[in-house]
DNA sequence: CAGTGTAAAATTGTCTACAATCTCGGATAC
DNA sequence: GTATCCGAGATTGTAGACAATTTTACACTG
């Protein structure tokens, strides 16, 4: 009887501890956005106690956390025999050029899925991926310098297509390897806003092609509009200079 | 004053540690087979103290290694709100259509940069790969039944095209997604076995394609293999039923 | 002054303790 | 006999301690 707690002083301290059960997740996604914004920047060293102290936990699930981002690419450990240091993983062309035509691919098989829906369901997406399509022409003529509503929109046309046509696990791939689309757009944001138009067009060849139900054209499609799209980031990488390949 | 060091010679506190610094790998590389070798049931619970008793070490690697193998899918996690019980990632029909078809993809595009290649590198390959073809074909034929044999050598197969013609980034997708179609081919090893001719034709028209460098066809004629073996796969697992998903 | 060995600091890798939560069986009331 | 509640054990999630290793600064030697 001596472990008797007094029985209903037991209640009240848990609220001080917020959520017990979300720690990794939550330094999955902060040390991510860290990455993804710059406020990490490509190629410095990552020190997990200042991490830790930064998001006000302990080091576990933050070394945790970046052991999931190494297998990502968005972190790359130095390789030393007992002891890896984990370095930002920098932005290069040649790794811009892996990755666009590894998403191009991923989002063509989504798509090749897409196109094969029943009519009715592709004539839905259609109408959706419209809307995106229109607001991103709008801005772009508007010259409005909002970069990141861009982004957002293009990724929200970019997902209702793999939202449509992939499984579990490609949906699950997709959702692993476009942030890593999103450091190079960010970093480059505003120049790419002056190169839309190009865009534009090739998403309303996506769009054309998912109508009618043409498998082979959609997965062409979204390939090449990641292709070009590598393209566009290739002649600003060559101006600007590339981000921690020192 | 802390840091006397004099009395060293009375340090002789633990076992030998062995390696220090390689738990979370190897805790990672031997839950996988285990549940690549089925020795881990498809859809039984894990629990992460019996794992770091039988590899002998703490909990910590074990758990690290047990969140990296969720995001890969080999093992998912039973949603409650707090907590989150890791299950053995069950086979079932339809995880193989995906996970072949994308599979496929991966090595599709990685075919399709190494028909790009000079042609001196593609003959190089083209007696690799030739050397493997005939291994599976004389196994095959004498009806050796070293079922494990033939996924090695078939691995091997299609290890050389990626490692050819994959950049870092699809090289590693490609090693994340590979061993799980081992355990699909595991499950049902002696059975595919019988049906080894049709996936050794393919392997032609693959070795084809590249000696004549078309890039087009040696993506296609990737992903017909997988496809094919998808197929051929569905015919077993219609016979012995899925394994874990109940 | 350069080179070298070494101690201290910094950092990573692992373990253990503890807190939070879940599960399950058994006691109790009816 | 059945339903419900409660508590002990089991399990997960996090923190912090400790061990191992690398890096850095610095004193000492030639």
């Amino acid at each position: 009887m001596v472990g008797r707690t007094g029985s209903g002083s037991s209640k009240s301290p848990r609220r001080t501890k917020a959520e017990h059960g979300n720690s990794l997740r939550k330094a999955f996604h902060e040390i991510r956005e860290l990455i993804v914004h710059g406020r990490l920047s490509p190629g410095s060293w990552i020190v997990e106690a200042d991490l830790a102290r930064h998001l006000a936990m302990s080091r576990t699930p933050v070394r945790s956390a970046l052991h999931l981002l190494q297998r990502e690419g968005y972190v790359i450990e130095h390789t030393n025999v007992r002891k890896s240091r984990m370095v930002v993983a920098p932005l290069t062309k040649e790794d811009a050029a892996e990755l666009y035509q590894v998403i191009g691919h991923v989002e063509g098989l989504a798509g090749r899925r897409t196109a094969a829906l029943p009519k009715g369901r592709r004539a839905e997406i259609a109408v959706q991926l419209r809307r995106f399509n229109e607001q991103l022409r709008t801005i772009a003529e508007s010259g409005d310098p909002r970069a990141s509503g861009i982004f957002d929109i293009d990724r929200s046309f970019h997902r209702t297509i793999i939202e449509a046509g992939a499984g579990p696990r490609l949906t699950a791939l997709h959702k692993s390897i476009e942030p890593q689309a999103e450091r190079y757009w960010r970093l480059y944001a505003s120049w790419i806003m002056h190169d839309l138009h190009p865009s534009i067009a090739e998403h309303e060849e996506i769009i054309a092609a998912i109508v009618v139900g043409d498998s082979v054209r959609t997965e062409h499609a979204l390939q090449a509009n990641w292709e070009n799209g590598c393209i566009r980031l290739a002649g600003v990488i060559d101006i600007f200079g590339e981000r921690g390949s020192w």
